[in-house]
DNA sequence: TTAATTGTAATATTTTTTATTACAGTACAA
DNA sequence: TTGTACTGTAATAAAAAATATTACAATTAA
């Protein structure tokens, strides 16, 4: 259970409700966490083409698009990293007919539960998670 | 990410399958995990009411009902801990009006998606799943 | 009364997450 | 043209979480 997914939604939101570039180091203050924390998750971000930056003085980052079109969606499958329902570190005992199979019917659940969290993360778009903070 | 849902429903796969009391190195054995690990999952999914136990020789695990009439969304709730969104270690920064508060938005959200996987999940019991392993 | 088992505590090891230090590269602005 | 405020990223350290191990008391069937 990391925080990733949070620290990418402060980022998103200190940026959202920004007018103009934040710095990675204003924006780790905010978050209370390593800057450098901040700069990995900012790079990823900027990876998936939600965010864009600006270097040398007076840089910063800011939205590549309007927080209309950006929905939590799309920011939860930029940080996500494995199952969400979790994952055993060792192969079960391929000798036991349950053990054999199971990881293939767990990661089909698996896939099913997160179709229905993105399906339900898809309805809010950061726009309206900002409206919250007003 | 830790490893705790799968080897829950591990678990109750193989209790469900089996026509007997299971013991804990058995299963064990077929998820391939320490068996203190599987005794303490299997502890607390006592404490859940989803199987009992029997003491001594011949001891072991089974179900505490039929498998028709447990859900995977029971499952999943014996085992949860923590946001499925993630969670950040430090507080935010609450002389910034976002940290300040972002936590409360983001636990709101994570209510948000976490009924929505336990309602996915609620659509499945375990016999259902266990059928797969035919 | 022995052997197989649950139940649980204490501790160790491994893995993951987060923090720190360091510094090269960029661009603004005096 | 030089200093300063940034981005970007690598290497390492520290802290926290997950898993494994050892140990043993208590229970019960045979």
């Amino acid at each position: 259970m990391n925080g990733r997914f949070p620290i990418a939604m402060h980022i998103m939101t200190l940026l959202c409700t920004a007018d103009d570039y934040l710095s990675s180091d204003y924006m780790a203050g905010s978050i209370n966490v390593n800057p450098v924390l901040v700069r990995k998750e900012l790079s990823n971000l900027i990876k998936h083409q939600l965010i864009t930056s600006r270097e040398g003085k007076n840089g910063g980052y800011t939205l590549s698009k309007p927080a209309t079109s950006i929905s939590l969606a799309s920011i939860y499958q930029s940080v996500k990293q494995g199952n969400v329902l979790g994952q055993a570190k060792n192969q079960p005992n391929p000798a036991c007919p349950i053990g054999k199979q199971i990881n293939n019917h767990l990661k089909d659940l698996d896939n099913e539960i997160e179709q229905a969290m993105l399906n339900k993360l898809g309805t809010t778009n950061l726009a309206a998670f900002c409206k919250k903070f007003d």
